[in-house]
DNA sequence: CTTTTCAGTTTCTATATGAAACCTAGTAGA
DNA sequence: TCTACTAGGTTTCATATAGAAACTGAAAAG
């Protein structure tokens, strides 16, 4: 396989752009976070947020559609329903997490509000980092990106 | 401060909300994956992630403003110029490999190509998880939301 | 009954994206 | 030198997406 023919296969089929056709959208990732602290009806998410109700409800389904949400109508009032989180929803807070510290690390410059933290040493959790598969923090230097074939051997990549 | 009034609060002052004004539109993430994958020159990114030349000439302008990428003409060619991540681009890998690893585990089914391993080991980087301070991995049950006040009393959030 | 609430949908306008052609300075080759 | 080509854009125009505001319909509350 040609250099260019190998760049264009790994651009395509990569985690980062399937991810993204589901939660790449404008105000995907703001509708998770509303979801992580404790949003669950139509109006709460429209009034939090101050997005468009059109917008929302497009959002919303599309989530659903993916299964990152899951939408029940509330038995006791037949008006309302509850969006939450599913298990493959609530899976994404490492990437809400993550982008939030750098957000306050290097554009609003201070930690928000409300703190994530452990709920029996009541410390906020720590700064989510790359490690190696031992647990041992990775800084960039001590990582390299590799051809998958190299690691796994032609057969097993193949497979 | 009334209920309603904290949760407005809460949604505007965010690190996520700051973090996607810069890296929240279309074609951003995968123009800084192209760039943690060794891409370059803005023919580079045109031919390989596919984008319009308009738009990525709009987005490199905006990451290169905001500091997520240093653009230097090339002295030896002067029709040439280079885009590369500066620290606080570099500081987004987590955000990119979270987002990833999402992506491999719950859309595409399958780990992307190339790996990142850790350079001694070559073994592949540990998924990325949320711990405590002392390093312990958080399940969501063992965390928990709480405001800023309450942890760090009052005078200090007031700061 | 009448009013209000909830979860949307519709309509219309504004903004963002995308494809294609075009432009300009700089380089390479004959 | 003259010509062709390259790198990195910009311009133009069509299409798609986002947003504001008014509207709807079913259900609940007073």
């Amino acid at each position: 396989m040609s250099r260019a023919e190998q760049l264009r296969e790994v651009f395509s089929d990569c985690g980062i752009s399937a991810a993204l056709e589901v939660v790449g959208e404008r105000w995907s990732f703001l509708i998770l976070r509303g979801a992580f602290n404790g949003l669950r009806h139509f109006e709460e998410f429209q009034t939090n947020l101050g997005i468009a109700r059109n917008i929302l409800s497009n959002r919303l389904g599309r989530l659903v559609e993916h299964g990152i949400l899951r939408r029940d109508p509330d038995p006791a009032d037949r008006r309302k329903v509850t969006y939450r989180l599913t298990e493959k929803g609530l899976d994404l807070l490492p990437v809400l997490l993550a982008l939030r510290q750098w957000g306050e690390r290097w554009i609003s410059g201070h930690p928000s509000n409300p703190v994530l933290v452990d709920r029996y040493t009541r410390q906020p959790i720590a700064p989510i980092t790359v490690q190696a598969a031992d647990g041992r923090p990775l800084s960039l230097r001590e990582m390299e990106w590799v051809d998958r074939v190299e690691i796994e051997g032609p057969d097993e990549a193949a497979a």
